[in-house]
DNA sequence: CTGCATGCAAACCGTTTGCATCCCC
DNA sequence: GGGGATGCAAACGGTTTGCATGCAG
């Protein structure tokens, strides 16, 4: 089993505290307040090495950044074009698109993810300043 | 109207001719035979451009590049998690996801994307072999 | 002619990696 | 004591950008 450093208690527990969904550079910032001597390297290789273990999830959503999620139960996403903010959708997953798209392609499909797309409160309350 | 260059038209040509989705630098390549002098930078500025203007699709999907798409259509692709290639899923657009979602979002949704997961045939028969 | 577009190269940003040291079992 | 984990810094890959020149309208 995955050992148990303070790094990684510490890295699993802020993500854990926020439903934000943060990069690894703001869970560095995150984690760095409580180990000010963390390198951004090891938030990164522990990030990915929980997400393979299946103890925290990896979102592979548009952006130029990933970003990490304590709740790995699935479900879906969306994404604000403007600012790159991700949310949780609270719809139930439809576990049978799956077997619709399996019919209709060779590949050996392993799972399904869906991504809105939008504008978030905060960003719509710019943009009506930035029209005034 | 945005002004059609040499560039433009034979970036836009190539992109048309292939069903794969291609990343920028596989499109650069792809040019180059056709315009050797061509810059990186010219084709990513294009390809935004162009998609900016709804002429190509930009694909946001996981993985560590975007790839483009010339069919404008709405519709839902799957991704290797081996060698990252995107295919078409031929199933139909679900609109009704934007009308479930927006009932549980304070965003303002824009649109959606199903992107699914798995093994593509030449990455099925690699494992294969390796296994051996 | 004039302003947008290009080629080129350098800069940028997110992520990965090599290495010496550290620390947990 | 030994092997994996860490901090640090350098390298990497994809993308963007500044600038002098070129070309379409």
């Amino acid at each position: 089993m995955i050992r148990l450093t303070t790094q990684r208690q510490i890295i699993l527990e802020e993500l854990a505290k926020v439903k934000t969904h943060p990069t690894a550079s703001e869970l560095y910032d995150m984690v760095r307040k409580r180990l000010p001597r963390i390198g951004l390297g090891t938030v990164y290789r522990n990030l990915e090495l929980m997400a393979e273990n299946g103890m925290i999830l990896k979102l592979e959503v548009g952006g130029t950044q990933k970003r990490f999620d304590a709740t790995t139960e699935d479900h879906y996403h969306i994404r604000c074009s403007q600012c790159g903010r991700v949310d949780d959708i609270d719809i139930p997953v439809i576990d049978s698109l799956v077997e619709s798209a399996a019919e209709s392609t060779e590949y050996q499909i392993l799972g399904h993810h869906v991504e809105f797309t939008g504008i978030c409160p905060d960003c719509q309350k710019k943009r009506k300043v930035d029209l005034q």
